[in-house]
DNA sequence: TCTGAGTTCTGGACTAAGTCCAAGTTCGGA
DNA sequence: TCCGAACTTGGACTTAGTCCAGAACTCAGA
């Protein structure tokens, strides 16, 4: 009985057209980060006419239900990410690749002295690497 | 006998001249993290014809010698960090600014099972947070 | 099944941040 | 002082993303 993010789309309120399917079907299943336009380039294989606009405001609607998380990363175009479970990253500064990082680590939480009467929503830790690819060239 | 941005430059072999000059100045002795346009605005005070390009290339090298730091924060423009030492940042994820955090905490290292061969520089912890002023608007 | 109001989609123009480059200027070692 | 290398400039360009007016579609209700 696993609900798709189309499925969760609909429990939403949003309607149910074919673009939100061809994004959701782009995204599900899937474990790895990829940006709008390589989830562009995905749902238009199962939907040749869809636009960039509306694959991006579908990211942002997943994003805002909390259904995929956006990853802003250092310079580069925001990556996307239909697995929510609280991880962290492991990031190649030289070509952008990401890996998920499961286990064993949990950030710090902020001393309350430090929090300069913030509300903190959450502590991610980002690890910083060269991939093996990009130390060979 | 401090030594200044603008003795290290010249010690990393680069030209005095008065563009350098007024970038490092911008920076000198603060302790917020300004935008690449701000150090702009704040080096044209001092040097009213300094070009962007200008600035942009400076804000390079100093990154490029470890004078400063680059943050790249989540889809915004890049801010310049002065302070050098280890620190981490807390993050207002509705209006970008950002503060230091400088006690107690420690980013956790990253198990070695996890690092998919790739070489680990650094890791950094993000606290992502909403400021007093957003929370009221 | 049909309708229509409200939702959603489209494509193209637009913006913001940053990069690139050819031409002119300046620095500083000899 | 001289001169080549280093540096700066301003404007064109790129990339990622946003915005919008008009057209198309969805789905609740009749
Ligand atoms: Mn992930
Ligand atoms: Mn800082
Ligand atoms: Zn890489
Ligand atoms: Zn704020």
């Amino acid at each position: 009985m696993h609900t798709s993010l189309l499925d969760r789309l609909r429990l939403h309120g949003y309607r149910l057209t074919a673009q939100r399917r061809a994004v959701a079907e782009a995204l599900d299943g899937i474990n790895v980060h990829l940006t709008a336009d390589e989830v562009h380039a995905r749902a238009a294989d199962i939907l040749p006419e869809i636009s960039r606009a509306t694959v991006y405001s579908t990211l942002h609607e997943l994003t805002e239900m909390g259904e995929i998380l956006e990853l802003g990363i250092e310079g580069r175009s925001k990556r996307y990410d239909p697995t929510t479970s609280p991880h962290n990253h492991l990031v190649c500064d030289s070509c952008g690749v990401i890996h998920d990082v499961q286990h064993g680590v949990a950030a710090p939480e902020l001393p309350l002295n430090e929090a300069h009467g913030m509300a903190v929503r959450r502590a991610e830790v980002v690890y910083h690497a060269t991939c093996g690819t990009c130390l060979a060239s």
